[in-house]
DNA sequence: TGATACATACATTCGTGTATGTATGTAATA
DNA sequence: TATTACATACATACACGAATGTATGTATCA
């Protein structure tokens, strides 16, 4: 009805963009219409055209809001573990974006919208621009700690840094599609950190005898 | 402009689903508009309402006209080598599908699209219930073939059957979502018999000494 | 001659964007 | 301290295009 005080605009934006995941998760970025998000918001459109350029705007800001997988993971563990080998960070990076991938819901919400309810149309758009950056810097993050790991372990016969980092990417967007498309019945953390060790065990085999997986 | 043969007709027909994986690849399914597949195809909307009785069993033809991937695969591939060991038989379909996924032009493009350019309604859907399906037929075939293996092979520590089967299926989707997302840079088919032997070999790994991957 | 294989024309819906109205917070002024 | 003036935070109303679906026309095949 009237001007608000300032914090109170502030949670009408945010209001919004609670209700643009809520509304663009059921029905698709294209479908989920503003006067919809408006409604559930309980404010009018006009609220929406104040707070955000338009849906597009609306789209990014809801992007932004949450941090994205992988991004500054390699920082973060560093700091964690400092001194780590390769080897042992590598492992933490992938059992930490497990973990967020099954706990987390509102990452679970956005990497949802963006990477199965939003249409991409190539040359545009935002959601694309996200997951093009996101999907480069997770590559160039992996491939380095994929060479400096090489360095310490043989890799498996035949297999590059490069070919081992592209498996360690394949295998995490799988564990992401599966898990946000088949929530029902694939749960991605049963029993993660055996998997990821069988994964890094096949890339980096251990000489006979020797077992890492209980470091 | 006027009534054509029966297999004009059927010609035009292929004309629109040929028009419809290009524009919808192009645009997205909700974005693609009737009419611009209508000209592409060099016909009007009034040729799709006749074959067709919206946009939506228009997709749901689109979709069924190709092989979805894994689909069969598990009987063709069992034909193709009879009598072979149940580890050897997963080897061949990974191997099939990312030839498949690699190579086949016309496969590439629906699962671009069922994938990433169609916005899911969850209760809706056509392209969902596809993918439900898809999922599932996969997960069965792999989870009896990993438990097969199982009887022969020692699995790796920790792990059972389905969290084996669990791991190649999202290995498996991530292929695809990194291989249709990012064709610029990441190339599937690269080295693909090693990067497939590395990760069977960390599910399923070898007593100390034997080599499988060179059988 | 009737059914087929479309083209054409029209009505209707839906969503967006924008222009405008309006009541309140807030800072400056006196 | 009360008042003024302006910016803020929305709500309301309208204009517009785009896309869908349907009804109807029409030429040709069988």
């Amino acid at each position: 009805m009237a001007r608000k005080t300032k914090s109170e605009s502030v949670q009408t934006r945010e209001r919004i963009l609670d209700a643009a995941e809520i509304e663009m998760l059921a029905r698709g970025v294209g479908k989920a219409s503003l006067e919809q998000i408006a409604r559930r918001a309980a404010v009018t459109r006009g609220a929406i055209y104040w707070h955000f350029e338009d849906k597009t705007s609306l789209l990014q800001a809801m992007i932004a809001r949450t941090k994205m997988p992988m991004r500054d993971l390699r920082r973060c563990i560093g700091q964690h573990i400092p001194g780590a080998a390769p080897r042992e960070l590598l492992r933490e990076m992938m059992l930490h974006a497990v973990q967020r991938l099954a706990g987390d819901a509102q990452h679970r919400r956005v990497c949802h919208i963006v990477l199965h309810r939003c249409e991409i149309n190539d040359q545009e758009v935002t959601s694309n621009r996200v997951l093009e950056a996101m999907f480069d810097e997770t590559r160039t993050a992996l491939l380095a700690l994929c060479e400096e790991i090489a360095d310490d372990f043989p890799l498996a016969q035949g297999l590059s840094p490069a070919d081992a980092s592209d498996m360690i990417v394949a295998f995490l967007a799988g564990l992401y599609e599966c898990s946000l498309r088949h929530p029902a019945t694939y749960a991605v953390e049963n029993n993660a950190t055996a998997k990821i060790d069988a994964l890094l065990n096949g890339l980096f085999p251990a000489p006979a005898g020797t077992s890492l997986s209980a470091s």
